[in-house]
RNA sequence: CGGGAUGUAGCGCAGCUUGGUAGCGCGCCUGCUUUGGGAGCAGGAUGUCGCAGGUUCAAAUCCUGUCAUCCCGACCA
């Protein structure tokens, strides 16, 4: 197949877009491959649409592969069925409402879980039906807060989507490992640098899961790594207890004036100035902070909740909202604290907090906070501090909890040494989601036994319309895209390099006999200079760049590696030939009598 | 939703401080020249200056309001 780039609908644009900062925007707008038509919303030209089919397109030989079957269900969706599993109002603001003339109420799926459970119920009703896999690829919508970097966090987006469906939960574990080995299968082929990490299931309810991450530094996905293997989104990293302390050296309990130290800083301060420790001065790891929080529970009931941690650690919301998931961690206001007047702003202490005591609210400890060890915290009266303060000798909580900030150098879990964090953009993410839904929407059938049994299900997603965008950020250089061949949207780039007649000649020769062989070929045949024609070759990114040009008189013509930037002249005779191997990403031998470039 | 910034030609920007009716680069159109690294010369087209109101003889410029967009934080493929 050959495209003229002189009919070919495409603009490049020579200057950054304002609203672009990140380099697969930048790149994807500059090269004409996809226009953004509203915020987080974005239009695909004929550039983009070919990456974008090419990825979909290893994405459904995989799926289909591991005998998954394609559907494609609406995005416009009645509310009925999600308003049954909870997440007409579970899903919050970031669903895309509507209502149609009867002034009834339909959304833009978000995510199809619910069609999907319903379909299966409508159809499969014995477990001779099962195991099941479904899948689609679809656009998807989520009035997101904030869409950013363009096509990389859109409120509209391609995803492909799919569920397995089992009777039990070894048929999960074994769906689930089916669609992990796919997926796999799926990165290495569109040549992802990616990490599979632990992760939480979060929103969708459920148990296992795992994300796959595509290594970049501007993915809004922290994780970590152990040298032992371990990894894990910073969500679901697990803090490993450490030992219960001996305490009997420890001396009582005591209250100190700590005046002006509602901080941790001031506290600090203080103690070392007038209490100092004689081996070391105090730290903030040395005091216990607490912090207050409102958990929002779905059932819109809001709770009250203290998180003690060590001073030198903050808060992290978001592992904090994984761990009390589906409740959603809300700000404690001023009126909480007027509310409950036992809790003395700056200097709460374990001494007020926990079911039994004076403010009644539930206290849950960071899991470093073990028996044995001794703190500085709050003695619930202002000014004041209580030391040497015992865990499980002078206080007690009602739980731990994982909600302290995972750093750099943290012991792993698996213990084999210090985590190291790094950011990644999250590609797909799989999970076993369990009975949720086909309870929530009543998907049941009947066992060998004949007894009606509920179908337990996973949930597998990949950000299709995602992975360009992921693609181009960590594959391009200062002059442009750089596509792997899997998902190029040509193979070759031809660029007509001169305006000789012969030189015409040559590369519309060229051009038909790679196109009988069965490759793509974009032909710049527009009367452009050279300069432009290699610099629109390079900001397109095809993995190989042949020029036609003034090396036609001496029968050469050059073959360019985008990647490498490698160049060789071949023979024109063999042109053809040569140029298949190159894009079969072969050793091209250079012509005998070459001219060196 | 909190914080910051910006709205002027298809794109990138200047002009605003000190009001006088809009300009530069790229791109686009015509002609001639040019053709291995974003060409040259000549000519040309393109704007409700985000929107609404106000001040003024006069507003892109000053005032008020409003809307939108982008960036940083709380959510997610």
């Amino acid at each position: 197949m050959i495209t003229r780039m002189s009919r070919l609908f495409l603009r490049t644009l020579r200057e950054v877009p304002a609203d672009a900062d990140v380099a697969s925007h930048q790149l994807l707008v500059r090269a004409g491959y996809v226009r953004r038509a509203a915020p987080g919303i974005y239009s695909w030209l004929p550039l983009g649409y070919l990456v974008l089919r090419r990825i979909e397109t290893i994405v459904r030989e995989e799926m289909d592969a591991m005998g998954s079957q394609e559907v494609h269900f609406p995005a416009l969706l009645p509310r009925e069925p999600y308003e049954a599993s909870g997440r007409w109002t579970e899903y919050g603001e970031n669903l895309f409402r509507l209502k149609d003339r009867k002034n009834a109420d339909y959304l833009l799926g978000p995510t199809h879980e619910e069609m999907f459970t319903l379909l299966v119920k409508d159809v499969v009703s014995s477990y001779k039906g099962l195991p099941l896999a479904l899948y689609q690829i679809q656009t998807k919508y989520r009035d997101e807060a904030r869409p950013r970097a363009g096509i990389l966090r859109g409120r509209e987006f391609v995803m492909k989507d799919s569920y397995s469906f089992d009777v039990d939960d070894d048929g999960l574990r074994r769906s689930y490992q089916a669609h992990r080995d796919a997926y796999i299968r799926i990165f290495d082929r569109l040549g992802f640098r990616y990490v599979i990490v632990a992760a939480q299931s979060g929103a969708m309810g459920g148990s296992a899961s795992e994300e796959f991450l595509a290594d970049s530094p501007i993915g809004e996905d922290t994780y970590v790594r152990s040298p032992g293997g371990y990894a894990a989104n910073v969500e679901a990293v697990t803090t490993p207890v450490p030992p219960a302390v001996d305490a009997s050296g420890t001396p009582a309990a005591h209250v100190e004036d700590t005046p002006d130290t509602p901080t941790i800083d001031t506290l600090v301060a203080v103690a070392n100035d007038r209490f100092p420790r004689a081996d070391r001065p105090w730290t903030g790891a040395d005091t216990l902070k607490n912090v207050l929080v409102v958990l929002r529970h779905p059932d819109g009931r809001r709770e009250p909740v203290a998180v003690g941690l060590p001073g030198d650690r903050e808060v992290d919301t978001k592992r904090l909202e994984a761990a009390v998931s589906p409740a959603e961690v809300e700000a404690f206001t001023e009126d909480d604290f007027a509310r409950n007047p036992a809790l003395v702003k700056g200097y709460i202490g374990p001494g007020s907090l926990g079911l039994g005591r004076a403010s009644g609210i539930r206290y849950l400890l960071d899991p470093r906070v073990v028996p044995g060890t001794a703190w500085i915290t709050g003695a619930d009266a202002p000014g004041r501090h209580v030391f040497d303060l015992v865990a499980g000798r002078d206080f007690t909580a009602d739980g731990t909890v994982e909600a302290a900030e995972v750093r750099e150098g943290d012991p792993a879990p698996d213990g084999s040494g210090p985590l190291s964090l790094a950011r990644g953009i999250e590609m797909g993410h799989i999970f076993q989601l369990g009975r949720k839904y086909a309870e929530a929407l009543d998907l049941k059938v009947l066992d060998a036994e004949g007894k009606l049994v509920t179908v337990t299900m996973g949930s597998y997603g990949i950000g299709v319309s995602r992975a360009v965008a992921a693609i181009a950020e960590y594959s391009h250089d200062d002059r442009g895209l750089i596509w792997p061949r899997e998902v190029a949207p040509f193979d070759v780039h031809l660029v007509v390099a001169g305006k000789a007649p012969e030189i015409a000649a040559a590369a519309e020769d060229l051009a038909a006999a790679l196109g009988v062989a069965g490759l793509r070929v974009l032909l710049d045949d527009r009367p452009a200079s050279p300069g432009v024609k290699f610099a629109d070759a390079e900001l397109l990114g095809m993995p190989t760049i042949v020029v036609v040009g003034r090396g036609v008189a001496d029968g050469v013509v050059e073959i360019r590696d985008r990647a490498t930037g490698e160049r060789v002249d071949v023979s024109l005779a063999e042109a053809a030939s040569s140029v298949v191997a190159a894009t079969r990403g072969l050793p091209v031998p250079a012509a005998q009598d070459a001219a060196e470039v």
